[in-house]
DNA sequence: CGGGACGTTGACGGTCGTCAAAATTAGTGG
DNA sequence: CCACTAATTTTGACGACCGTCAACGTCCCG
């Protein structure tokens, strides 16, 4: 069945108001307007409810645009920091490394999603973002971001709330990582994955990863053998059809059992 | 010997220039003088190189002081966020609770340490702060927070460097529940923890534990019975004495050793 | 078509979780 | 101040889960 399906990470018809395919495709690169007031992505990474007058002002937090080729980085750790990176397209994984070159993945970010708030603290990186498919980023020259954050009241709060939802999520992760067991990281990765891109327009139900089995390893604390076999035991168990990085999710509900057991009583 | 070490968690004579005990001690709480510029934990929560007319700004940010009980709860998971805290003495706790019940401690925060970033996304605490012991805290409005840092441009900076450093420090959380063994993780625990008392003036090492092995547990993804066992390790390969909470690092190189296992050629 | 990256599966072992009991300490009320 | 109970910690025995090592299969790309 899954080889005939229809390829997935392309908008349902439902949510075709958004779209995520670059505007002013023709154009080049050189003339490419860019503005964030014309975005389609501009409810995922911009404030809402500003005025038009604060619109043009927003405008101007975005320098340029710069793509990044698959297996290329965006920045690295040690690399001076000068601005936050909102994704147009692609899809990027984070990672940190140990002095004894540990490597750990931290997230993966795709259209929407604001990267390098960890650069603020020191002026330098302290991890790497990594293209895992070809990007395009918006770069937003952090002290313009700060400028413009103490004029636009609506403009600082998102700055704030961008950096919050960061350390929330990660608060996420670490109780993934502390106290799930292996079935339950897994359909954890899952189900989090098929949410965010649902609200990108995507299917509930079907997705192509973008990471190796390693990477997903890395991010969810298991060795890639345990990805694999987990991902066979979610198929036996005909909870999803795995081909490949193609994943369809046959059965939402089960998954969710596995995060929050049901009590027997 | 350990149980006749003097008192630890009590800043060193070299250190004596910088003290957490509380000013204006015998004063009553109701007429206690409420002031950053005065305040002897300055260097740790607020920004450096202001104007006097910048500091008489920030004297505005911390609106009250507010004690907690031991076993008290600073906020908790659901309640309304109005402001960020800043302690002033005393130890705390964080942590956040999946639905079924699970529960991860996520952080330890001490003397000159702010609370409160994950409310900010949703005008809500995502998490509780437990006191780990009685406890004072500067209770800093958000809204005036954010109307400061637009005048003030080493506060927004500094806001924004205080978010950042939380996503670095849970960045290398990640790190460490990820990609360690037991023994690292309490190692690289042990380390931190006498690497931030240090900064306030105590022992490099010496320090007295305010949480139990099951908190311990918790945080580094472990459970009690592990993290005990662990400690004895430690103790009997004489890099540490331990005696209930009370811990000696007697030798620090060899807790490093264990983070960075030296490569045999 | 061939090489390399990636993924799957099996066998085995180690690390850490679970369960249990005992020791030590802390806290409470008389 | 002491007795008593609860909480915390330690230690042991055992087993499960997941990591390690290895072999094989699959896909992709030049």
């Amino acid at each position: 069945m899954l080889e005939h399906a229809t390829p997935t990470n392309k908008p349902e018809d439902a949510h075709a108001s958004i779209t995520i395919t670059p505007v002013g495709g023709a154009v080049s690169p050189h003339t490419m307007k860019v503005a964030c007031s014309n975005c389609n992505l501009r409810e995922l990474c911009m404030p809402l409810g500003l005025s038009s007058a604060e619109l043009d002002k927003i405008d101007d937090v975005v320098a340029s645009r710069r793509k990044v080729k698959r297996g290329g980085t965006l920045f690295r750790n040690g690399e001076k920091f000068t601005s936050l990176y909102a994704i147009r397209t692609g899809f990027f994984k984070t990672c940190v490394a140990s002095e004894d070159g540990r490597d750990q993945v931290t997230g993966f970010q795709m259209a929407g999603e604001v990267m390098g708030l960890d650069g603020i603290v020191h002026d330098h990186h302290t991890c790497d973002a990594v293209a895992l498919e070809d990007a395009e980023v918006c770069v937003m020259p952090f002290d313009r971001i700060e400028e413009l954050s103490r004029e636009v009241n609506a403009l600082q709060r998102h700055v704030h709330k961008i950096m919050s939802r960061e350390i929330v999520r990660e608060n996420g992760v670490m109780l993934l990582l502390g106290s799930m067991r292996a079935e339950e990281r897994l359909a954890a990765f899952l189900l989090n994955l098929v949410q965010r891109l649902h609200a990108r327009g995507f299917s509930q139900s079907e997705l192509v990863l973008r990471m190796t089995r390693e990477e997903i390893g890395s991010y969810l604390g298991l060795k890639l053998e345990t990805v694999s076999r987990t991902f066979s035991k979610f198929v036996e168990d005909g909870i999803v059809e795995v081909k490949q990085r193609h994943v369809r999710i046959l059965n939402t509900d089960a998954l969710k059992d596995i995060l929050n057991p049901k009590v027997c009583n």
